[in-house]
DNA sequence: ATGAAAGCGCTAACAT
DNA sequence: ATGTTAGCGCTTTCAT
């Protein structure tokens, strides 16, 4: 691979003059072509690595995820990637995989790359920041808020939980509510949401059928079941996030109790949902927009920008079902 | 960040014993914890930037795949980021879209990181590696081959097509092919093993009803509703991968023709599919394992294999559906 | 086994 | 506007 000293000596000028070809600073017209001329000859890419030791700093943002393999996380990757690589900058991906010692490797390996920034969807509520805090990079937090105080892009949980379960109280009597983690806050929040709703209806909620797992399929699958065995089972569940939704209805089919049988409202959008549209209430979560909004507080943090932190709240659009038991 | 100096002072011993520390080269045991301590009091990284520029290679490899949403490539994805993590590789995974241009810069950015590889899913055929295999890095190409001469991991394509295909014709009759683009050998590929299985039934293949289009839901979509719309519609259909399928299986599902009253026959897992596993025949393509065998392949080659390249075929199992019209 | 010192390729003072 | 030069933090010869 040529470096800088080869084209500065086919282009007859100083090395540093290179350099500053390809960081646009003020160099004669005449010098600039002859540069970009030998640059081409040679095939140079000026070597990031030397850059990046020079500068302290990569043009690279790590996004840290939960799951890779879920659509809603690579949806808000879309985004991300959109804004940054429009910025000139890279996206390296990275998947904690729920674990809180993972995403730790990974905050590591962003500090140690001098990467510019993060934006990070946090495997649990007590991820610790201060270590890279501390090194003055920019951390923004999508889909789950941290501890810290730093800048944010979350949804409206609570009125998702509210607005699913609303709508399956209109024409079912027993709802059932399947969430995440119960040291996740989205969880949490989603089942307040199912609780107010119940509230606001004048009823009381079915405590017995307040349900937290994992935000997988199979925890919806799981769960599901359970809730079936129950001597009075529901007649509805709102599932907690998409591949709950997935799992819980995927075993209603095996029990030939398909949604609106048994009515299902899901927080999040189905991912290639083969269903009609009809038969399921969707909140629809706006993954792609978090991801955008995240990377644009992102990149003004890197480029300086000192307020102090705000938090974001985008809202969700209701898409529901028509058809009912 | 506190450097190598700044251990090397803490702990009463030269820079260089610090760097031999962290790579296992020969120290005395005394100075080994003297300096694990200083490390670990000044929470100490080694500078991943400094460390790839000296060593002109960096333990990192790309991973560049043509659509991050499709659950296949993210499956194959932690197939790979398994295998590299345990190596001591992190994975920075790339989208190149299916555009070539993209795929380029994304090879030109694992050039100028120094990073020691790449896998790729070619956005295309005609894909040219040249300038990175110039820099004597290893590339190994998954899912679809390349005109070059490198190490890659495919499946059994046409036998999938014909698979699936066959299935089909054991209960219907008019048997449509929707594939992904034409310019990409492995929908070309699915869509011979279609041909092959009528030919071994003695029969004739309905060239009318063989379709390209993308490998993506709305491509799907599109050509299945061609196809109904036609004076003499199909009475079943190969989707050529997991998305296309989704697509058609969703268009069926709007005309009130849900699968096996038309049978569907998918090359690839029905991504979070909320249908009976009786009603759809699915060829499942082993997208994990073959994540697993691209990165051990790589990792041979970054440790200096040297045999000629490589290129493992790997099996597919099929899941017939049990249920028809 | 350990230390001194050079150098990976680039950028940013500083000098002209 | 352009060249000279120091140095980012690390690894790795070469001495000892």
């Amino acid at each position: 691979m040529a470096t800088i000293y080869d084209v500065a000596k086919l282009a007859g000028v100083s090395p540093a003059t290179v350099s500053r070809v390809f960081n646009g600073t003020s160099v004669s017209a005449d010098k600039v072509t002859a540069v970009r001329a030998a640059a081409k000859e040679l095939n140079f890419t000026p070597n990031r690595a030397a850059r990046t030791l020079r500068r302290q700093s990569s043009e690279v943002i790590a996004l840290v995820i939960p799951d890779i393999e879920n659509p809603y996380f690579t949806e808000m990757a879309r985004g991300v990637e959109d804004v940054a690589s429009e910025a000139g900058y890279s996206v390296v991906l990275c998947n904690s995989d729920a674990q809180v010692e993972k995403e730790l490797t990974y905050l590591r390996i962003a500090m140690a790359e001098n990467m510019s920034g993060v934006i990070l969807a946090a495997a649990s509520d007590s991820t610790n920041l201060d270590e890279i805090l501390a090194t003055g990079r920019p951390v923004v937090a999508v889909d789950r808020s941290t501890g810290h105080d730093i800048d944010g892009v979350v949804m409206a949980n609570r009125d998702a939980g509210r607005q699913a379960t609303e709508h399956l109280l209109k024409s079912y009597r027993r709802v059932a509510y399947i969430g995440g983690p119960e040291h996740i806050e989205t969880a949490t929040d989603r089942a307040e949401g199912w609780l107010l709703a119940h509230r606001a209806a004048g009823l009381e909620a079915p405590l017995d059928l307040l349900r937290y797992s994992s935000f997988r399929v199979d925890g919806g699958r799981s769960v599901m079941e359970e809730l079936l065995a129950l001597p009075e089972p529901p007649d509805a569940v709102v599932a907690g996030n998409n591949l709950i939704g997935v799992g819980a209805i995927q075993v209603l089919t095996e029990h030939s109790l398909t949604p609106p049988e048994l009515g299902v409202a899901v927080i999040g959008s189905l991912p290639f949902t083969t269903l009609s549209p009809s038969a399921v209430t969707v909140v629809r979560l706006p993954a792609r927009h978090m991801g955008v909004m995240a990377a644009r507080m992102l990149l003004a943090r890197i480029r300086g920008d000192k307020q102090p932190a705000r938090t974001v709240v985008l809202r969700n659009e209701v898409q529901a079902a028509s058809a009912v038991r």
